[in-house]
DNA sequence: CATACCCGTGATACTAATACCGGTATAAGA
DNA sequence: TCTTATACCGGTATTAGTATCACGGGTATG
């Protein structure tokens, strides 16, 4: 095993780091915040249902500021998952 | 083509990016940050040559941590990399 | 000289991100 | 009903990140 493959808590992670950009979508198309951030609607929507957990920086740098939210702010509530390590809620 | 290979212009900012985190690791050992981050030495040394221009968002959010940096900053900086689109100096 | 770090490079292995395609489902509108 | 738009899903193709191993150079210390 050369690469670790993602655990269990690594995508909770990435579902809830989706689950963050998607409520800061609100209303806006997927394929309008894609092209604003210039990624592919596909990349997005794997990136907000948690199937890529793991996105690169400048992808979600560029999502960021697509939505205008704060990176140091995301990674901080990600962080928070990892750290409380649920698993299941996801929330709050 | 699937997936699209980085441009030169990913690749140089991959590297302004790895410059931006050298400099903030100072005197520090590369074993160390990166055992603080929670990554290995060598993909450290990788991100740091811009040998790993593109890193994922979580890995530069733990030697963000790790260093003290804010990637609001980070981005910013390398966002102004691609914009000015100079390619060679990496500096300033 | 020997030992031990620290950094750099190359090769190798394996997983994951990104993108494109086709299909499906749902809801709104003519 | 038919069309359109949006989003979800599966598969597929290709590139890239991450990790380990091995080797080399440099520096410092015994």
């Amino acid at each position: 095993m050369v690469r670790t493959p993602l655990t269990p808590l690594e995508r909770e992670r990435g579902r809830y780091l989706g689950l963050l950009l998607r409520q800061a979508r609100g209303e806006r198309s997927m394929a309008d915040v894609a092209a604003v951030a210039g990624i592919s609607a596909e990349t997005l929507r794997k990136i907000e249902t948690g199937r890529a957990p793991t996105p690169a920086f400048f992808t979600v740098a560029a999502l960021a500021g697509a939505l205008g939210l704060p990176m140091d702010e995301l990674a901080r509530r990600c962080a928070a998952v990892t750290l409380t390590s649920e698993g299941e809620g996801a929330a709050a």
